[in-house]
DNA sequence: AATGAATGAGACTTCATTCAT
DNA sequence: AATGAATGAAGTCTCATTCAT
């Protein structure tokens, strides 16, 4: 039909829209973000951006859940086929570099941002929550790694995550803290929590 | 004499301006707080602040470095008597909990504030690093806690810290998170750091 | 042939439209009544409205001059059998309240119109007021209602009129004061028009 | 006090912004007014607009009651040498003919305002209508007017000169409609109030 | 030194109108 | 002829900063 024509037009000045957010999100921070900047980074008049959402709460809502979604996704894809713990933190790692400069504005502004955008990253959270707790239960019952409260363990690395991205500006101020520290903070954690001294590990691996 | 009756007065107002910043900063929120804000809780003028800061940016830095300083006096006073690792993250704790508000408004919005403001912010850390590196160096030494580097312990525990100051809101919706947590996260990050399986944290208390 | 058929369509989608600013108009008030609105109502694009109209301006105008073609020529229907301006009066306010919403709106923001709308609307009451003018000058020199410039007679009738429907609102929160007080108003305005105390009106309907 | 020259200069300017506003509101229409154009008309900035007044609905609100008082004390003024109908009403006349423009606009534009701004214009009427019907009650009793409920009587009065004001455009284009109307309107009313056909009253003055 | 009224740049949002399909 | 996405002018409102007193 003719409205395919239009509607594949529609849709991708939404998408022009959605990406220049993601990416002035990325690069400005989700608050420094006028509407203008997203309407001058996706090539379209200010007022197109208010066709596409009802207002700006609305906007970084819908870039949050979208790119909520697709994490959650990319996720669940990589939580797929891990069976241990260890796999499980590797994937979740991928997945955040993935998308490093927008999750580390997320995690950082988190809390400025508007309920509805804050509850979507909630969510994201649990969804790798469920996956990571999962596992970290069978690997304590296997008494690979230490008896501890289930949310103290996915807390402790989601906090060690949070604090790199947060001072990424410090560790790595060229950008992609996680590309460069992601691999060292998997191994102290797992350390940490197999309580072996990292002896355990290097022995293992032998 | 007259001059010396005027310095008085123009720093006791200063005083009063910076109080009041801090405490405004801790109830609504750094970037929230508004000039007028700060103003009335100081019972001056709006044009007061102006006379005493340069604009915005110059008032949050010396809020901040003030309260930095404060926090790193604060930390040294009560390292002085600790010897071991797990008294000094207890003082870490403490000092924290007198300042919970505010710290937590700079730890949740540290990457927006102007770079004076979040250099002075990176400093209050290095105080408190300076202290638990070494007592950690010490019971590493000593074989009391898991080798590791030095900065992974530190980063560890603030990183701990830092996420449950920052998700506060979910763990404790009625604030004061460090006073319901404080002693978990305490107990929490002294097994990780001994990797003893929490077995040799009972026997200790014994 | 194929042009009669669009001319057809054409002709099909301009009455919806007509009819969907009539009801709109009647609804939300004829300034408050945006584009969109009529479309929607009309069940049409947004932009079709905009093939038939040149502008807002004259759509309004349009639809203002179309439904007072309609009230004058339902005026004069009525009219034809009525010899007495009570009985006038009485299909005055029946034509009236068979558009009372739109109507009203019209008696309201009337001042607010494009001048185009507004001579429309003018136009509509000297069609009224040739009617009851040529009645009234008749019950004069009967000597039914009392002497008195034709177009104060006019004028006051109107004045009533329009004073209820403007103030509907507080005389008939729920809509159809004309249903309500049509009756009382034109019993009220009859006896001042006659002059005769209320008694004669009493003693006629006996 | 030093406070007194600050205060003098603030209520200056609030006077000039009020004044600026009666002014332009009494020109263009109370809507169609601006924010804008209400700082150009009193020489001051868009934002000392705001500085005085919370918002644009606060603002028209204030003007509306500002008017509504000093009419309703002119009323109350001229009400008090008055013991009958006829006088009180050519006082009535002769206090909107002081603010004509602006009252034109108040009727034409009452049912459009902010709620807080029209119940204002509703006080203003019946503070007017508590003296006329005293008034013209006891005129009724003493058998000079028509018996007929106040209301009646009060609404008729409004209705005819709120028509002429509103119809000002076509009765008298050049303005002042009821420097022009209200005499006659005047006599025509008590004319159709006493229902004496026009006799009594040239008896009456004789 | 303190005051607080005034300023104006800048942000969001609405909606009549245009135009490519 | 109909569509509806895109446009951009215009309006309200906020707040750091200035300045005369």
């Amino acid at each position: 039909m003719k409205n395919n024509q239009r509607q594949l037009q529609k849709e991708q000045t939404r998408r022009k829209i959605l990406d220049a957010a993601f990416s002035e999100f990325g690069a400005r921070g989700i608050m420094a973000t006028r509407m203008q900047d997203i309407a001058k980074a996706a090539g379209v008049s200010h007022g197109t951006v208010f066709a596409h959402f009802a207002n700006y709460e609305a906007m970084i809502t819908t870039v949050i859940e979208e790119f909520g979604g697709k994490m959650t996704l990319r996720t669940h894809e990589l939580a797929c086929d891990c069976r241990e713990v260890r796999e499980l933190l590797a994937a979740h790692l991928t997945s955040i570099m993935e998308f490093e400069d927008f999750y580390t504005r997320l995690v950082v502004e988190a809390r400025l941002l508007p309920t509805a955008a804050r509850d979507t990253f909630i969510m994201i959270q649990s969804a790798v929550s469920f996956h990571i707790n999962q596992a970290a239960q069978r690997e304590m019952d296997a008494g690979n790694i230490r008896a501890m409260p289930l949310a103290l363990f996915f807390n402790t690395w989601m906090a060690l995550i949070h604090y790199y991205l947060s001072n990424g500006y410090l560790f790595a101020p060229e950008g992609c803290v996680m590309k460069r520290y992601g691999g060292m903070l998997l191994e102290h954690f797992m350390g940490l929590a197999r309580g072996d001294c990292g002896e355990k590990e290097t022995a293992e691996n032998a």
